[in-house]
DNA sequence: ACTCCTTGGGTTTTT
DNA sequence: CCCAAGGAGT
């Protein structure tokens, strides 16, 4: 029988197939485990797979639950709908399209291209776009999505209307209907309309609804607690006919409020529906019983949360490390060499990941794993489709698949260059403007004596250039995808443009062509899906290899979806929000700086604090064996130095599970390796003589750093020399290297060192640990 | 029309 | 610091 490798909980939470179920399910407590073993008992049961759908947020979370029930059952669970919210609803979508005036081969727009949107709104609307920033702009839209709050509804709200008057932006209103109009006129949707859309057309398509209520029998929502008010409504009304929802989730893992994740969803379950039954894993099959102890007491200091015990049989494991290093480059370089001495006590397993914050922290990270030779991957949220070369050959396929998409037009209509600039694009647009018409429209049908002083040179090019695209679109239904982006690369002139230039730049960019080519490539040669309804007979959707197939793929794609080959035996590098749902057996949360984790932008409110500090739970519990934490004293920020206290989150763990290392006080070439001491001389020599400043990031390469050192230096004359401790008294001008020149109005002792606050002017008042901050005294 | 350079602005997390 | 947008020069 299947269900042997449950235990008692798991067992009944699998066996419990009927109803309203919430699985409270801990970290490491063998949710994944739990929600495949019940896909699977239902499939036993004879419950046809055309009849569940089981809904994630992450690609890679639903490819593994697919594996792992055809690991359990076989081909028979082949038709399972297992996939993201945003990839299962927008293949619903595409079906369904044109009931909402949208064709199905609809663009989906990610953040950019909204943001360039919104951009060009705010211009047309003559409105201020330091007031009305881009950025803002979509996260309220977003906000207003998540909530179910169309334009109009928007508009109609006094609560908001208020809010937006005194947030100094009162036509945001304007802004999301214009918006809303032009993704439409571009047959686009964002990834907000997805689910927005999806309500609608539940909401308004009666027989739609019904359809897929019918056939829904079960339905699975992992990470439940990350779901927005959209997502919550379109569960609610498909679980709405059978009642077989069965949700789980953790509320201590709860970390994506910013994105309009509403924690009551979970919390509020039982409200919903009052006859659910609830079931509690909180044996934790995956940590040390000390990451587990630690984890449990920094989670006891939030207040809203559902009690649960999380405990563990494993052995207790080693102490947590925390290390204290002087510098960010000093932390990374201790990383980077605990990992080399870890890889080579154990040369085969090679499960390590280094967490953090913010991106931006990513880089010191890779500069050290790659002075050592170890292989790393990052997974970074700009990723290879990021890259200007893939966008623009994105843009070229999108243009192809939906002509409407204005966006892509303008990014390609003149690249490779084709005679096409600023004046020409301006002139166009208004005329679109005029005629609430996309770009593309327009131009195929512009004459050379047209009304809007488009010049017929220019004419002539944007008519051959919408004849060669309309030559492609021509064949998106027939074609393969990679027979047909194959030409339009070759065609379109990108590889010619690309293989003209002699830089080791261009040669990298046209590789990646060759690599997304090759993706397509691979797209094409996987099975081809069909999905027929065995219930009905009826044919549910058929996943052609065509472009447009592949274009909606991967605009739902991100950094964590790789081959696995190309992850395996490398150190994984990502934000602590990627690493949600995934286990490693040596963690390293690094960067554990007050003002940095927890984020400043997070003190304002308990609520924000309470979710850095789930955040942080995340991160801890990600960890099998060997858990370690690491800050700096000082870190390169934003292009100036941050002194940093140690986390708050760091002292919420008793010291009986922590192993405290202080490496910051000790002399700072001792901690440097001789490997190092060959490989970066300069470095060293910097350090001995130099300022706080030249230890930043690319103090070897970036020449305009060093020449702003000089500049800063300059008018110091010989007077001038480094201050002794003792030197430093209220009201001494001094000179800082970063910040010039100052008057120190206070002195103080703080952990042993002592500090100066100092006004600088215009660089404004800092307070800096003298031993650091080398300042120079006349 | 294109390229290079300067300037200015943002700076948490992402499907 | 890093990026993107705008300006100046070719």
């Amino acid at each position: 029988m299947i269900l042997d490798g449950l235990n008692t909980v798991q067992r009944q939470a699998v066996e419990q197939t009927d109803g309203p179920i919430m699985i409270i399910a801990g970290a490491g407590s063998g949710k994944t485990r739990t929600l495949t073993y019940k896909i699977a008992y239902l499939l036993q049961q004879g419950v046809s797979p055309f009849s569940i759908i089981a809904l994630t947020f992450t690609n890679k979370a639903a490819k593994e639950m697919q594996e792992r029930i055809i690991d359990l059952v076989g081909i028979e669970a082949k038709g399972l709908l297992v996939g993201t919210f945003h990839s299962i609803f927008s293949r619903i979508l595409r079906m369904e399209a044109e009931r909402l005036g949208y064709t199905k081969n609809y663009t989906i727009y990610d953040d950019d291209d909204s943001k360039k949107l919104i951009v060009d709104i705010v211009k047309s609307l003559n409105l201020d776009e330091k007031q009305y920033k881009k950025g803002r702009m979509l996260t309220r839209i977003s906000y207003a999505k998540s909530a179910l709050y169309s334009p109009e509804a928007y508009a109609t709200e006094g609560l908001f209307l208020a809010d937006d008057n005194a947030s100094k932006i009162p036509l945001f209103y304007k802004v999301y209907a214009v918006y809303q109009k032009r993704l439409f006129q571009n047959n686009a949707m964002d990834f907000d309309d997805i689910l927005f859309n999806m309500n609608v057309l539940l909401r308004d398509y009666s027989d739609v609804r019904e359809k897929y209520q019918r056939r829904f029998k079960y339905i699975l929502v992992d990470e439940y607690q990350d779901t927005n008010y959209s997502q919550y409504h379109i569960i609610k009304v498909l679980a709405d006919f059978h009642k077989n929802i069965c949700v789980v989730g953790d509320d201590a893992q709860s970390i994506y409020s910013f994105r309009g994740a509403n924690i009551s969803n979970i919390l509020n379950f039982n409200k919903d529906y009052p006859n659910a039954k609830t079931f509690k894993l909180e044996q934790n099959y995956r940590s040390t019983e000390n990451i587990i102890n630690a984890a449990n007491e920094v989670i006891a200091k939030n207040e809203k949360q559902i009690p649960k015990t999380i405990w563990t049989d494993n052995p207790e494991g080693e102490k947590i490390t925390y290390r204290i290093l002087p510098s960010d480059r000093e932390e990374a370089d201790w990383v980077g060499k605990k990992i080399q001495q870890d890889l080579q006590e154990s040369k085969d397993s090679f499960s390590t990941a280094i967490l953090y914050r913010t991106n931006s922290q990513s880089r010191t990270f890779e500069d050290s794993l790659r002075l050592k030779n170890i292989p790393y991957i990052i997974y970074n949220s700009t990723s290879f489709y990021a890259r200007k070369e893939i966008k623009n050959i994105i843009a070229y396929l999108r243009l192809v698949v939906n002509n409407s998409d204005d966006e892509a037009f303008e990014r390609i209509v003149n690249y490779p260059a084709r005679g096409i600039g600023a004046t020409t694009m301006d002139r166009l647009k208004i005329a679109a403007q005029q005629y609430n018409l996309p770009l593309f429209h327009l131009a195929e049908s512009i004459t050379p004596n047209n009304p809007f002083q488009i010049t017929p040179r220019a004419v002539s090019a944007l008519t051959d250039f919408c004849l060669m695209i309309k030559s492609f679109t021509g064949r998106v239904e027939t074609d393969d995808a990679y027979t047909l982006g194959k030409d339009i690369i070759n065609r379109s002139g990108i590889k010619t443009d690309l293989a003209l230039l002699k830089e080791q730049e261009d040669k990298d960019r046209l590789e990646n062509v060759e690599e997304f080519l090759s993706g397509m490539q691979s797209f094409v040669e996987t099975e081809e899906e069909s999905i027929i309804d065995s219930l009905t007979g009826e044919e549910i959707s058929i996943e052609n290899k065509t472009l447009d197939v592949f274009l909606q793929q991967i605009s739902l794609m991100t950094s964590t979806d790789v081959e696995e080959d190309e992850e395996s035996n490398k150190v994984k590098l990502m934000t602590i929000h990627s690493a949600k749902g995934l286990e490693f057996d040596n963690v390293y949360v690094v960067g554990m700086e007050e003002n940095l984790f927890p984020s400043t932008l997070s003190f304002a409110t308990r609520e924000d604090i309470e979710e850095e500090r789930r955040l942080f739970y995340v991160a801890i519990t990600r960890a099998r064996k060997n858990l370690i934490l690491t800050s700096a004293n000082m870190r390169f920020r934003n292009g100036s130095v941050d002194f940093g206290e140690t986390s708050r989150f760091v002292r919420e763990i008793s010291q009986k599970y922590l192993n405290i290392v202080d490496d910051s006080k000790k002399e700072k070439l001792s901690t440097i390796s001789f490997q190092q001491k060959e490989n970066n001389k300069s470095f060293i020599s910097l350090k001995k003589k130099e300022p706080l400043t030249s230890l930043r990031h690319n103090s070897l390469t970036d020449k305009k750093s060093s020449l702003n050192l000089k500049k800063k230096e300059e008018g110091l004359d010989d007077s001038w020399h480094l201050a002794k401790d003792e030197e430093i008294e209220v009201g001494v001008k001094v000179h800082h290297s970063k910040f010039g020149y100052g008057t120190v109005t206070e002195v103080e002792l703080k952990d042993k060192d002592k500090r100066a606050h100092v006004d600088f002017g215009e660089m404004g008042q800092r307070v800096l640990i003298l031993k650091f901050a080398k300042l120079k005294i006349q």
